[in-house]
This record gives structure tokens, C-alpha cells and sequence, in this order.
RNA sequence: GGGCGAGUAGCUCAAUCGGAUAGAGCACCGGCCUUCUAAGCCGGGGGUUGUGGGUUCGAUUCCCGCCUCGCCCA
């Protein structure tokens, strides 16, 4: 709606450029005036013709405006300052065109997507990071298919990694347990329920510890964890049993945890399927057929196969080897983690040429979450073969996703390349002191430091689940106080879905490359920029129409035939109309989001909207109107209002409750 | 040594393709619950946008140098 005006506009002024001038401009830059007051629009066109034309901006400026015929949706048009040219939108025809249609328009263009997030180690509990991770993942699938984008969700487990590795080590070595002793452990867990993830948590730290605690026992440790490694990778042994048994159960956890959020997967393939079912020998093949990989005959790198960096030129001008070359295989013949990558992705967009087998894994209340296997069902949905994925890994992978997007360009994919996004964000990290808070030992000099980078391997960090039940029990304890009239069931529900709204508005406000300094205050706030203000806007929506003794939707239909304009401007109408332009950009901003890779952007828009609400709310007693007319547009305010906000926290994940 | 990112109010962050008076939240100070929910609202103070140059009618934004911090690669 707000983006066929602005076309409207474009379109225009860019006749009146012709019909001047005789010019056409590559880009006709529109924005929003500072002040609602200039207009809905403003553009300085005038200021970069002025060279170009030998012409003042204001000159020009008035030119324009005295050339433009009627726009349609306009009324009117000024110059302004030096040379602005604002515009005037009819806002009563403008209010009836976006009280009738909330619609989002189908995307220019269709791609099957394919969006990996989450892809934690199966060997502990989740942290703040990959809730970071999860929320931007979850939240960028929801807009992609508000914009009715098809997408496959995936979550990709790394089951036979060094991480999953260690616990195997600890279990085996400091536990002193066989398989046997393992599946005992495992059940006893569960029977006490007890989270297996806390449980693997310290037991990786302390594994960490050992590896380096004994200066005398180093290598034999460092040998034990290199052969355990070994024997998870090769599998069919009781080592890659434990390891199967120990990242299966965490995986289950680790779902069970992100379900909190409402974060759902439709595949989970495994690192393991992708060693057994040898995926890498075919990417091998086409890598060497295509040239994309060579093999090192001198230099530091002799005897492993290479490929180029991505940036770096063709050949060493002095015609030795290129010492920065990535190495893909080793020399001893293993394969490096970039290599495997190259062959998912090549699975990914179905240039591999072979499959996983699947079966289900884990039920959602309407689907199932499948997950790779070397044997499965005959029945299973299609996955893979996508056109366009993102990646939605951090910041510190940047180097690694280059090197598998110069893979796919090497071998000609130039269209996959084009259409993979390393979706790329900063870690969470923790303030100095919700690191003490925690009990952690920080030493002086990180005390000065804004954040310390968490560490699994230490330990150090904020688990998922402790971060979620502080925040249903600070909420619970608001609502409970707030609501004592209703049920236990109603207080509780209630209280989770705040508590989901402060998490995931705490994660998507920040734009992607900030760094989160971690700290319980600002997490656990629910005041001002967060989840709970936003829902409250909601909820005020609600109480009104409750009251009122309509709906939303019957407010919106009822301003068929009124004339609305008396009470769009002038003296007594403040606050209405922002709230009207503000609903209009939802669909800009869906768009916007999804161009950028940046939900942030649709946080900050909801949030504002929230804020011209109150401001409206403030202004304008609804229920006391006597004047008919007015009081069918101040319903439809909130009634728009209520529509955008309830459909962009949809979005975010964030669900408005009843009351609270 | 090379690459990427960052430096904006006391703190945490915004700022669309280079546009009008650099905006929010928190914290602080002062007000507002007898009209639709105060998890709210109103008002106030608070800025040499790290630094030095350049391009431009116009720079937080683009270019170059320097400083600081973080990450990645060797």
C-alpha cells in the first residue's frame, strides 16, 4: 500500500522530469520528512539536478512541483527549504485503502529456500549464542513464508565431531563407563529427569581440563581423544555407539528446548550420514574434474589438495606455490571440514547426485521433524535440491562459508553461489558482571573488557533453559500478582508467552553485527523497548474492543462511505494518522527484512507502532466519543492497529495473550 | 603479517541509496492511576558521531591515513 504510493510517486515525478527536462534519473530517492507535517514524503531530487541542469535546488524544486499533473493518492505538493519537494498523501482515501487490505504481496520471485539455523554440538546444553542463533533463524523463516516464500527448515548436527568426541572421552576415561555402563547412565537421567545436556555440560569442561591438567600425560591424552574421534567417525564400534546414544539423547533435548520458543525443524542431517553415506568422494570426483581442487607439490602444503581463496589471484606472480591456498585434504589423506561442507552443499542444491536416507525423529503438534539415517522410510518429504538457502551461522564462520561459496562458483554453480547467504551475526557474549553473578572467576584485566566471549569448552556461559525458566518465573510472578482471577492454566500460559516475547524482542532488536553483551538486568526487563510493551499494546487493543463490544474487523468494515478527512488533520486530530502511516509500512518493512537478512529492522518497526499507539491512546478516549463518525475512525485506529501488531509478532515469534 | 567487523548520550543500541533539528530504551530528575489495563504516559537534563584529512550544495554514512577493540586466517 505504502510502497504502491511511493511507485506512484516515482513514476511521477520521473514523467515530470521528462516533460521538463527531458532527463531520466537512475534512482529517484524518496524518504519520510522529519516532521509528519512536510508531508509522507519528501525527496531532494532537486539538489542533485542542480549541477546538472546549472540551476538553483529551489528553482528547480518549484519547476517540478508546478510540472506534476495529479498523482493518484496525492494531494498536493510544496517545496520546501532549499529545495525538498514534499508530498502530501490524501490520507482519507489512504485510510480506506489500508483498513481494507492487509494483504501481502506474492514475492516478484519464487525460490524453493532452504534455511539452516540452530546446528548446535550434540555434546552439551544450549546456550545463550545458539538462542541467538535459533531466534534470528526462526524469525527469518516466518518472514520468508509471510512472503510466501517455500522453505525447508533445517538444523544440522555435528554427531561425529571433536566436540561430541570429548564427552565420549569423559564418559569412557573420567567415568570410567562402557557402553553398558553408558545406557545405564543415560536411563537413570531420564527416570530422575535430569537434563543429560547440564549433565555433559560440566562433564565437557572437565574433559577440557584433563586433557591438559597432567603435563606428563599430554600426548597419551591428546592420542585417546584423536583415536576416539577416529572410532566415532569410522562407526560400528561401542565408542561410536556411546557417541550416538549420548548426541541423540542431547539433540532430543536441545529440540525440547528450542519447542519453548516455538522454534521447529523439518530435517535434521547428520554429519554422520554425510561420512557413511560417503558424500565427500563425489564432491571429490567433480572437484578434481572441474579443477576447482589441485594437488600440492611443493611448499608447506605439499602433498595435500588445495584450493584457491576466494579473493586471491590465479597464480603467484612468481610462479611458486600459493602458501595461501585452503587446504581441502590432507596430506595424510583426511578430509577437513570445509571439504564435508562442500558436499552438503552440493547436496543441498542437488548437484551431489545422492541422497540420505530419512526417518522421523521428533513430533511437533502438526508435523514431524525427520532426520537423516544410512537405512530409513520408503515414505519420507523431499529434502534438499533448494535454490536459494542462508546459512544462518556466526560471524567467526565467515571464512570457512567463503571457502564452500568459492567451491560452488569454482565448479560453475554460479547460480547456487549467487543465491547462498551466509546469514551472518555476532556472538552473544556476557558483561563482566553476569559473568561474576555466575560464580565464574574473571580475571582483572577482562573485568574492564564490555563482554567476554562464552566458552563451551570452559563452561563459561548462560544455559538456554535457566535463561528461559528465569523469565517464566519473573513473569509468572507478575501475572500471578496482576491476575489472581484467573486459572492456574491461564496464569501460566500467560506468563510463558511473555516470557518468549521479552526473549526473542531481547534477540531480534540488535542488528545482526552487534555484539550482545549478555547481562540478566536488560534480559530479564520487560519495560520499555521489549516483548511485554509491545504485547501490552495488544492487550490494550483487546480490552477496548471487549468493551466496545466488537472486533477489529468490524471496526475496519465500518468505515465504509464515512468522510474521514475533518479528522485526518488539523487541531484536535494528532496522533491518528501516524498511527495509519505506520500500519502501511508492515508489508515495506516484511520486504525490507527479507532484501537485508535483517529481522532487526521489523523488531524496531513494531516497537514504533507500539509507541504511536500509546501516543493515539493517550490522545483519544475512544469509548467516550459521541461523535459517530469519529468514534468509527478512533476503532479503526486501534482495530489496524491491533491487525498489524498481532500479524508482525506473528512474525517474530511472539504471541499477544488475552490479558496481562 | 593478511582479511572481516566495530568505535555515536553515563550505559545498551538505532539512524533506509549521502539529506531537513543525529533518534530510542535504560539510568537519573519532576509530574500523571476516579474516563478504554500505569508491563503505560508526559516533561527535563544529557552529543566535537574515536581521530586527522579528502570528495560533496550536504558526511554518522563514501574515500585515504592514524588510534583503539573484537573475531577469523596463516
Amino acid at each position: 500500500m505504502y510502497l504502491n504510493q511511493q511507485k506512484q510517486l516515482e513514476a511521477g515525478l520521473r514523467e515530470a522530469l521528462r516533460s521538463l527536462y527531458q532527463i531520466e534519473v537512475d534512482t529517484v530517492v524518496l524518504e519520510q520528512p522529519p516532521e509528519l507535517a512536510f508531508g509522507e514524503y519528501a525527496t531532494p531530487l532537486a539538489f542533485e539536478l542542480a549541477r546538472r541542469l546549472r540551476k538553483a535546488p529551489r528553482k528547480i524544486a518549484e519547476e517540478i512541483v508546478a510540472a506534476l499533473g495529479p498523482v493518484p493518492g496525492f494531494a498536493g505538493f510544496e517545496v520546501a527549504g532549499g529545495g525538498y519537494i514534499n508530498a502530501r498523501l490524501d490520507r482519507a482515501a489512504a485510510v480506506e485503502s489500508y483498513a481494507m487490505s492487509g494483504d501481502v504481496p506474492p514475492p516478484r520471485q519464487r525460490l524453493h529456500e532452504l534455511v539452516e539455523h540452530t546446528s548446535i554440538n550434540p555434546n552439551k546444553a544450549a546456550h545463550v549464542g545458539h538462542l541467538r542463533n535459533a531466534i534470528l533463524g526462526d524469525t527469518f523463516v516466518r518472514l520468508l513464508r509471510a512472503a510466501g516464500h517455500q522453505v525447508d527448515v533445517q538444523n544440522y548436527i555435528d554427531n561425529t565431531g571433536v566436540q561430541v568426541a570429548d564427552v565420549v572421552v569423559g564418559l569412557m576415561h573420567l567415568e570410567g563407563l562402557t557402553l553398558r555402563g553408558v545406557e545405564e547412565w543415560v536411563a537413570e537421567l531420564a527416570a530422575t529427569g535430569e537434563r543429560i545436556d547440564y549433565a555433559c555440560w560440566d562433564l565437557y569442561a572437565r574433559v577440557s581440563l584433563w586433557y591438559a591438567g597432567d603435563p606428563d600425560q599430554t600426548e597419551a591424552r591428546k592420542k585417546i581423544r584423536l583415536d576416539t574421534l577416529h572410532a566415532i567417525e569410522a562407526g560400528g564400534n561401542d565408542v561410536a555407539r556411546i557417541a550416538e546414544l549420548i548426541s541423540t539423547a542431547i539433540l532430543r533435548r536441545h529440540l525440547e528446548t528450542m519447542l519453548r520458543l516455538g522454534i521447529e525443524y523439518d530435517l535434521l542431517p547428520r554429519e554422520s550420514e554425510i561420512l557413511h553415506l560417503h558424500f565427500w568422494d563425489l564432491a571429490f570426483e567433480q572437484l578434481k574434474a572441474k579443477g576447482v581442487l589441485y594437488f600440492e607439490t611443493e611448499g608447506k602444503n605439499k602433498g595435500c589438495w588445495v584450493m584457491k581463496r576466494p579473493g586471491t589471484a590465479e597464480t603467484e606472480p612468481d610462479g611458486g606455490p600459493d602458501e595461501d591456498a585452503k587446504v581441502i585434504v590432507r596430506s595424510n589423506g583426511t578430509v577437513t571440514y570445509v571439504g564435508k561442507d562442500i558436499a552438503y552443499h552440493l547436496w543441498k542444491f542437488g548437484l551431489l547426485g545422492r541422497d540420505f536416507a530419512y526417518r522421523p525423529f521428533f513430533r511437533y503438534a502438526d508435523r514431524e521433524c525427520w532426520i537423516s539415517a544410512e537405512t530409513g522410510e520408503a515414505n519420507h518429504p523431499h529434502f534438499g535440491g533448494a535454490q536459494a538457502i542462508y546459512n544462518v551461522i556466526d560471524s567467526r564462520q565467515a571464512d570457512p562459508q567463503a571457502n564452500v561459496i568459492e567451491a560452488l562458483r569454482g565448479l560453475g554453480y554460479t547460480e547456487q553461489a549467487a543465491h547462498y547467504t551466509h546469514f551472518s551475526y555476532e556472538m552473544v557474549a556476557l558483561t563482566p558482571r553476569c559473568a561474576m553473578e555466575l560464580g565464574y572467576e574473571v580475571a582483572p584485566e577482562d573485568q574492564a573488557r564490555p563482554y567476554i566471549e562464552v566458552s563451551g569448552r570452559k563452561g563459561f556461559g548462560v544455559k538456554a533453559d535457566d535463561l528461559i525458566d528465569k523469565l517464566i518465573a519473573a513473569t509468572r510472578a507478575e501475572v500471578d500478582s496482576r491476575h489472581p482471577e484467573l486459572s492456574e492454566a491461564e496464569r501460566d500460559a500467560t506468563a510463558r508467552a511473555i516470557a518468549v516475547g521479552a526473549l526473542r524482542y531481547f534477540m531480534l532488536r540488535f542488528t545482526r553485527n552487534s555484539v550482545i553483551a549478555f547481562d540478566f538486568k536488560d534480559a530479564l526487563s520487560f519495560e520499555g523497548e521489549t516483548g511485554p510493551y509491545l504485547q501490552y499494546a495488544v492487550v490494550r487493543t483487546r480490552s477496548i474492543f471487549r468493551k466496545a463490544g466488537t472486533t477489529p474487523e468490524a471496526a475496519l468494515a465500518g468505515l465504509r462511505g464515512l468522510d474521514l478527512a475533518p479528522y485526518l488533520s488539523g487541531p484536535g486530530t494528532e496522533g491518528i494518522w501516524d498511527v495509519w502511516l505506520r500500519t502501511a509500512k508492515t508489508t515495506l518493512l516484511l520486504d525490507q527484512c527479507i532484501q537485508t537478512a535483517e529481522p532487526a529492522y521489523l523488531a524496531k518497526h513494531a516497537f514504533q507502532l507500539a509507541q504511536d499507539f500509546s501516543n493515539f491512546y493517550r490522545l483519544h478516549h475512544i469509548l467516550s466519543e459521541e461523535d459517530p463518525a469519529r468514534k468509527a475512525l478512533l476503532l479503526a485506529t486501534a482495530a489496524v492497529t491491533h491487525r498489524e501488531l498481532i500479524r508482525s509478532l506473528a512474525w517474530l515469534g511472539i504471541s499477544a495473550p488475552e490479558v496481562m
